[in-house]
DNA sequence: TGTACATCAGTGAACGCGCGTTCACTGATGTAC
DNA sequence: TGTACATCAGTGAACGCGCGTTCACTGATGTAC
């Protein structure tokens, strides 16, 4: 039996309409015709709709938390002690390269990252937190060693301050680098952006 | 005629299921039954849903910024010069003052501002630019003469990170301080996040 | 003061529509003998 | 090699349901004369 290109073709369509509209908004009906497959194909491979989102995060997560086990593996196998900016810089750099070797845009990553935390998805939110807790905690423990004076509910609001200015300025890329190009005739790319990003971070995380 | 209680009850129902579900996960059922009034009350006073979702943004818009001038007015009044710190602890004092004048959560206004940049809501963003968009400008524009040496489009960035990084904080209060009593049996209010907020972005403006 | 009318907030029931899901079915491919 | 059957991706049409909106209507209050 050849191997089937409908579930690529749904994920792929569904990927592409949640992040631009979110869960409720997009219709089984709009992905399927989107992909070019039968309406009844989502239920017949996922399930339900529930089961698509979640596959949908699955298949962009999966690389990214692989991605970022191995470079933190190579930033702590070095001899010099990590520091702040590294570990972000690290986080930044897994995100992009995991995206770039799967065909995944940063902004639609992060469209859906953003939604799964503002939609009322509580279904997603437990499976995201059940299959990707292990490489989270590895982070975030690394991260506050590099900030011994900063207290540990502090450190945690930071944390969701860096969350919230990434997936926010990300998912909105297109939109903010449009309005750059009209205002100021500047051009704007992803890679560019995390950098500043990854600058204001260390500079937020040092604070006070 | 006896002033009617109807409208303001849909506004407060409306402001509270929207703010923890999104538009379309709202139904004007939900919204009508929790205020007790009749189906037909919403479009017979707003005219349709989309109108209420502005009504909703409308009144919790306006006071805040009536205060944000009020407070820059205050500010700009001083003999001593402005700095960044002090503008964005207005910004923040201005919605938390506005807020506990007319009854509103931060939290809810702040999942409410989250919904209207990250939900497909193009006539929403539209609706705040048209009437919001002075004060808006008046107050980066200050805040940019704090920073000389930061570059417009830098700027113009570090900006959506502050957005960003308040709207997703405070949109997620109730479940970010639930966690933080959980682990470390320490408890937040809004205030001292708020706090919090304002010097870690003082901080990330005044990075690199 | 009394009456006829206008205004308007609010109502109950129904409308058509798009939704997620289901189901009996098709047809191509793989497997057992 | 040939045949009967099993498997399974995919299909077309229909299902019931909840949605936003509409509409004819009610009844209380205000106004003109």
């Amino acid at each position: 039996m050849a191997q089937s290109e409908t579930i690529e073709r749904i994920l792929d369509a569904a990927a592409a309409l949640f992040s631009e509209r979110g869960f409720a908004e997009t219709s089984l009906r709009t992905i399927t015709s989107t992909a070019g497959v039968n309406l009844a194909a989502v239920n017949y491979h996922f399930g339900s709709k529930k089961s698509l989102i979640q596959a949908v995060f699955a298949r962009v997560l999966e690389p990214f938390c692989l991605e970022l086990d191995r470079q933190l593996d190579e930033l702590s196998a070095r001899p010099e002690p990590l520091t702040t900016h590294l570990l972000v810089e690290c986080l930044s750099r897994s995100l992009l390269i995991s995206l770039r070797d799967h065909g995944g845009k940063p902004e639609q990553f992060m469209r859906l990252l953003g939604l799964a935390y503002t939609q009322s998805q509580e279904h997603l939110r437990q499976f995201i937190i059940a299959n990707y807790a292990p490489v989270h905690k590895r982070f975030t423990g690394l991260l506050h060693e590099t900030l011994p004076h900063v207290e540990p509910d502090v450190f945690y609001w930071r944390l969701y301050f860096m969350l919230g200015a990434s997936i926010f300025t990300l998912a909105s890329f297109d939109s903010i680098s449009a309005i750059l190009k009209k205002d100021f005739n500047k051009d704007s790319n992803v890679e560019e952006t995390a950098e500043l990003l990854v600058s204001a971070i260390s500079g937020m995380f040092a604070a006070e």
